[in-house]
DNA sequence: GTCAAGTATTTTGATTATCAAATAGTTCTA
DNA sequence: TAGAACTATTTGATAATCAAAATACTTGAC
């Protein structure tokens, strides 16, 4: 296959998830930067502002600022370091854990939808091959 | 293929491809908002603001906003349209158009780092199988 | 044990992104 | 042609972002 081709589709695919995600997140009423921190911390767990905000890709000094915005909306938690009262571990909170599981819900929904029209081999292909992609980026 | 699975890494693969453009745009001295405006442009040639703006996803308030930051960045210029002397058509200058070629050869070169380690018949399946997804969402 | 160097986080000052609502000028329709 | 509808901008507000400075704590060398 022509790479110019495939480089069409892949961005057009990323476009068509963006602009899904961006939209079914403005819904629930977060800014998709605070959606992004919920969902890295979800997956990650208890986790330290320096790392957190490197997982996310943003300064501690940005990520400041978000942590206290949703630990207003009482969706996370600072819980100081026991280990390094330098540090605060960042946690989900009840809520946070319930947005966690909605957005994780729709991730699955999307995904249901965007292979509806596979056959069940054409969805084990197309898993396969994004995994072996995966695997080298 | 489990669905849960399935979901887990074209998520995954959303993140790579996200935080990969993120950062090669940053690196442009771009933000990732002008570098879109400029992308979706590139793609639509002159576009009226509203038009654009709904490309976009925002309102023609924030749009009025980025348009003046691109102008002043000489990447793209406002030109009064003839047929409405309401609306201005968006167009790129000739940075703007190099900028959008650069970007574009990084689309190719990371495409070909993704598909890298795939048999021309692999990626042959993968581009078919995502044409159809595509055409269904 | 003390002090210097290093580290984690916050604060500060600045720019940018974003929206909804209000405004100004233009076009269209009855 | 009068008024409704439309295009873009402005305004006022909140949020995201960074670099650099400040704060509080830890660690290592002596």
């Amino acid at each position: 296959m022509d790479l110019k081709h495939l480089s069409k589709i892949i961005v057009e695919f990323y476009e068509k998830l963006s602009s899904w995600e961006d939209s079914v997140v403005r819904d629930s009423g977060l800014t998709t930067a605070q959606a992004h921190t919920i969902e890295i911390v979800g997956h990650a767990g208890p986790v330290k502002m320096k790392d957190l905000a490197q997982k996310i890709g943003v300064t501690t000094g940005t990520l400041t600022v978000a942590v206290d915005r949703l630990e207003e909306k009482e969706l996370l938690v600072r819980q100081p370091c026991k280990t390094d009262r330098r540090a605060y571990l960042i946690e989900l909170t009840d809520s946070g854990r319930k947005y966690f599981k909605q957005h994780h819900n729709f991730h699955i929904k999307m995904t249901q939808e965007i292979v509806a029209d596979l056959t069940d081999e054409e969805q084990q292909v197309f898993g396969n091959i994004l995994e072996k992609m995966l695997k080298k980026i």
